[in-house]
This record gives structure tokens, C-alpha cells and sequence, in this order.
DNA sequence: GGTCGATTATATCACGTCGATATATCGACG
DNA sequence: CGTCGATATATCGACGTGATATAATCGACC
């Protein structure tokens, strides 16, 4: 799970570990700020599998926070006493490889998991990595995971069995769900507007 | 969480691990078939605390298993052709103990961890087992919780410096806090009602 | 100008949950 | 008779969480 957001987030410029908790939360949606007991193990993970490598960052300001993948400065170095030229409690910077660019492409294709609401919409959130057709098959697949789960829902336990806390909750269950559906059905929507006009521009049949 | 779970349904009456996970889902509105991986170590786990206590069911038929208070009655003979939910394979039925109901009664009014929703959702599905104050303190901070991460997502990355995907993400994120807002508010106003109707008849017992 | 608390930052731990898998029993269907 | 699908218990590795430790730097206040 971590792993393809990780990814995603390094798509667009380098990270290190502690902005990587606020862009979770900000950019991708995940529930407020994700454990560094997450994070830290994942970071390593994708090391050790070579879809990131780490750029030291030599000095203790700035580094590739601002600058993105253009990297060329060779920074003032502050004279440091202790350990390597660590600035600010040493500070990893993380940079997705190509390798992890194929991999991500691969995990966000991937359209396995997306029965949890939480991996749904971390793909949502990177949907423009996605080729429209790709989209459309995540966006299907998420609508018939749904509706199972809303049938299912109601064929359980019939209402009048639970008294009416349950109930509520029960109830409360299904509407979300609706309301979900409905959202999904407006970004496929949206996805078919696209395509015609993308026929408009691009086929002229 | 699961322990909360399973002690709220073994309050009504025993249960084996493979029928826990059935009204985990059908009662408790658990999101879809919680993992055996999940269960059965809990049943160790409460076992060993001393909350539970298993009531083997020597002989795989049948079994009345003598318990049901509530399922004595009817739980007699049902047709037994293709009727479903008696086991074969040695089956363990766990029944609570008294300390299991004490602890059921700590975990359950404990407000701490309600920032979760699936937290929040399990204790109102149980909610009976609650005094009307300790329901209030819980939707209350439950609708704390809500109000705090909602700040927090606007507050987030402005919005226009999001791709429209990642957008919608969050906008659909917002919503569905504020869907949930509205939920918690109803359940308040329901509160109220009942507290209304108790001081006009309270005293009619 | 010194300390104090907040923020930035990395790391590790125990624990709980998940998904996959192994095993076994029984009824139904052919 | 075999095997499929539901019932049923159990374990495994992988992963996420919350708590905690450690540490440097910054701004604020006195």
C-alpha cells in the first residue's frame, strides 16, 4: 500500500522521509499522517529492491525540497563537528529509480486490490499515471466491488433482527456506500467526456 | 478492535470462531469477512486474559450445547437437510466469562480511540450496552474527530495545486466527512429525543 | 544570551490485522 | 465413487500502527 504511494509521490521529485508523512496526508489523501513505523520499513523495502536510492543531502538546508530532480548544486558545506556531513539530524533524501518507475506503473495498473476503499482511492489520486482505458477498468472494477458489498449488506442479517443501534449502523453502512457509487459514477462520467472529446480532436470519423 | 467485537457478540450468546466472522460482518457491520488470521488469535488471546472460555462440542452433531439462553428455545430442531450453520470438525464454542463482561464494559466506553471510524462504528453498533450519557460522550467525540480531520484536509495543499484526480480525491474525502458530520448529528438529535421522552415518562415504568 | 518548547527528522519495538494457505469434514451432485 | 463447495480450525509471513527513543534546529520569551 505504502509502497505505490511512496512511488508516486517520488514520480514527481525527490522526498525525504518525514515530508513524505505531510504529502501522504496532503496530496494522496491517506488518513491523517501515516506511522513512521510505515514508512521508515517501506523506504527501506524499496531500497533494498532498487526502485529508490537514497541522495545524501550534504548540507542542512534547502537540499532537492525546492529544486526538484535538478540536482547540480554542490551546496556550501557547514563545518560540521560530529558524523558525517549530515545537516540537520541527518537528512536521507529518497529518488525513485527506473526501476521503480516500471514498478509503479505495475502496481498502479494492477487492479487486484482495489475491493478496500483505501487502496482505491490512493490509485484515484495518481489516476494520471493511467492511461484513460486503465482508468475506466479501476473505476469498473471499484463499482462492482460496491455493489457486492452493498448486496451483501442487505442480504445479511435481516433489520428486524438488530435493535436499533445496529441498525443504524447497518443502514449508515449502505448509504456510504451509495454515496460512493455515485462519486464513481461521476468520475466515470467525467472519463467519457474525455474520450469524446479526445474523438473530436483526435479521430475525425 | 476485535476484542471488542467478539465480547459484544458473545454477550448476546456463545459462538465459534467460523459464526464470529459471520456476524462480525452481518451484525457489527465489520467490512467484509474479517481474516481467520484475526479471530482465532484474538479467542487465544481473550482466552488466556480469562474473558472467555471455550465449551467444547464433543460430538460433531447437533449439539445443543445446552448454553443459548436466548437460543434455547428455538434453537431445538430445525429440519435437517439443507438447512445451513452446524458444524462438522471438531467445533470450539467460546462463551464469556463474568470478567469478560467487565472488560467488555471498559473497552466499550472508552472513548480514546474513536478517531477511527471503524472504531467508532463498532461501539455504536453495541451501543445498547451503553448508558445514554456514555453514548452522547461518544458521538461527541466522535463528531470532534470528524471536525478535526476536515480542518485538516482543507488546510492541506491548496487546492490548485492538485491534478484534477488527485482533487477529486480529496474533495470526494471532504464530503464524505461531512456525510458522516450529518450522520453523528442525527444520531445526537435521536439521543435528545429519547432523553425527552424519558423525563415525560420515566416515572410510568 | 540562555533555556524551553515546537518542529523537523530518523529509527525501532511490540502488537494486531490481513491474505494466503493447509487441513479436515460433510452434503450434494453426477 | 469422486469431487466440489460450504463449514470449520489453525498458522504463516508481510505489513501498518502507536508508542517511544534520540537528536538537531528554530523561534520565543525573559
Amino acid at each position: 500500500m505504502l509502497d505505490i504511494a511512496i512511488l508516486g509521490l517520488l514520480m514527481e521529485r525527490d522526498h525525504h522521509g518525514y515530508e513524505l508523512r505531510v504529502q501522504l496526508r496532503d496530496r494522496l489523501g491517506l488518513s491523517s499522517n501515516v506511522s513512521f513505523g510505515s514508512i521508515y520499513p517501506a523506504l527501506a523495502r524499496l531500497e533494498r529492491h532498487g526502485s529508490v536510492e537514497t541522495v545524501i543531502a550534504a548540507d542542512g538546508r534547502l537540499t532537492a525540497l525546492s529544486t526538484g530532480s535538478l540536482s547540480g548544486e554542490r551546496a556550501t558545506l557547514r563545518s560540521r563537528r560530529s558524523a558525517p556531513g549530515l545537516g540537520r539530524r541527518g537528512r536521507k533524501v529518497y529518488r525513485i529509480t527506473e526501476r521503480g518507475r516500471q514498478e509503479f506503473a505495475r502496481l498502479l495498473a494492477d487492479p487486484s486490490t482495489v475491493d478496500n476503499g483505501r487502496n482505491f482511492s490512493l490509485r484515484m489520486a495518481l489516476a494520471r499515471y493511467l492511461t484513460p482505458a486503465l482508468r475506466v477498468t479501476l473505476l469498473d472494477r471499484r463499482r462492482g466491488a460496491l455493489l457486492e458489498r452493498l448486496a451483501e449488506l442487505r442480504a445479511g442479517t435481516q433489520v428486524s433482527d438488530l435493535d436499533s443501534y445496529a441498525r443504524a449502523v447497518m443502514e449508515h453502512g449502505a448509504r456510504a456506500i451509495e454515496f460512493e457509487i455515485a462519486w464513481v459514477d461521476e468520475l466515470l462520467a467525467h472519463e467519457r467526456i474525455n474520450d469524446e472529446q479526445d474523438s473530436y480532436a483526435g479521430d475525425a470519423g
